[in-house]
Parts: C-alpha cells; sequence; structure tokens
DNA sequence: TAAGTATATTATTATAATATAATATGAAAA
DNA sequence: TTTTCATATTATATTATAATAATATACTTA
C-alpha cells in the first residue's frame, strides 16, 4: 500500500518533469506564437517571421529551442525551411490552451 | 480585410502574452507537481511539502509565486495555511495535460 | 563564379530564475 | 509568558534566459 502509493508519487514526479519542460519551451510569448501558427500547418521561417513579429535572429533562436525539445522538426527544401509541430501531443495542447483560454 | 486580420493578430499577440505568462508560472517540475496535487482539492503547506518533498523555503516561495500569477488562492485557518487553484480554467488545463501526457 | 536571399550561429550583455541558508512572524499550547 | 510549530520573508550566490548585433553558411539565380 504505502509503497504503491510512494512509487506513484516517484512516477508522478517524472512526469511532471518531462511536462514542465515542455511548458517551459512554450512559456514564451513569442515561442507560443510561432506554436499557434504551426499548429495550422508547416510554415517556413519566413512566414513565421511574418507572422509573428521580432528579430530574424531571435525566431531562428527559438525555433531551435523548440526542435532541441522535440516539440518541432524542420525541413529544408530549397532556399527555404520549413517547421512544423512533430508530435500530436504538442498539437494537441495548442488547441487545448485555445479552447480554454481563447474563448 | 487587412485590417481584420492585423487585428487578430495584435489580438492574438496579446493572447499569447497571457497564456505563456500562465505556462511559465506552471513550468516547473515542483510547481506543476503542487499544482497537480491541488488539482484534487485544497491542501495545506505541509500537506504540500509532504507530498511533493523540496525545503519548506522553496515551497512556500513556488505557492507565493503562483498566487501572484493568480493560480492560487490562500486562506490561514488556524495554525494551517490552505491553498486551493483559483480559476477554474486552471484545473482545466491541469486536467488536458494529464490527459494528453499521462496516459 | 559573383551576388543575392534565407536561415543559422556566435558573442555579448542584461535580466530573471533557482536553490539555499538564515531569520522572522504569528498562532497555539504548555 | 515562554515555547513550539507552521509558514513566510530576506539575502545571496549560482545558473539560465533573453535581446541584440554581427557574422557565417548555403542554396539559387544572374
Amino acid at each position: 500500500m504505502k509503497s504503491q502509493e510512494s512509487n506513484s508519487l516517484v512516477e508522478m514526479n517524472e512526469q511532471c518533469k518531462s511536462v514542465a519542460a515542455i511548458l517551459k519551451a512554450i512559456s514564451h510569448p513569442q515561442r507560443l506564437m510561432l506554436l499557434c501558427h504551426l499548429a495550422e500547418g508547416e510554415k517556413s521561417v519566413g512566414e513565421l517571421e511574418g507572422l509573428c513579429g521580432g528579430s530574424q535572429s531571435s525566431i531562428s533562436q527559438f525555433l531551435k529551442l523548440m526542435k532541441l525539445e522535440n516539440l518541432l522538426v524542420s525541413e529544408k527544401r530549397g532556399l527555404y525551411v520549413y517547421y512544423r509541430i512533430h508530435d500530436s501531443k504538442i498539437k494537441k495542447l495548442v488547441f487545448s490552451l485555445h479552447k480554454i483560454f481563447c474563448r
């Protein structure tokens, strides 16, 4: 009984760690904005720049960060680099956020 | 047409700011853990300490931070201080996170 | 191959978050 | 009233994040 409770606390701890890391990657106004636009589908860096504002450098750095955290993947086609959301869970999260906070 | 688009981008920007602030307040393993336990109902600081681990000081500071961000409210009754989630949106968010990432 | 365009990287500085230890408050019990 | 217990506050050192400017890469087109 006791050990089961304490196991699930340990497990909960692990899950909180990994979910908090994801939230941390999202919890910046511009990164959230980027994700919101990407939730509608793949976009190039230039398009995102136009939609989200901010300097070229910061956009690129934010995208890189989210890629490192496995929220995004990118693909170079010709002169452009296209980013998209990697994991359907992230897409679900963005939609949940929208549902909860934007209506 | 154009002005409407740009209005909604401005609005989106505002929303991203405020949602990102909430996410930022949540995006730490221990703060998320605290919130998860509080999602089940009001708890005293001591109970949370037992459930979440960490030093007394850090727990108290994290709770204060989340209170400042209006995620929590507290009430002193006798010797104990009880915290609970202030806003049903936050409760919804915690449940969504659980649904998306913990099954 | 030279020039232009899109994106990435690096360096730097400023600011913010974290962990920790030490101390303070304030209610309750002895 | 002194002591104890629960919680809060303050101070501080360390580390992480953010913003910005400058430069680099690498693909494409002239």
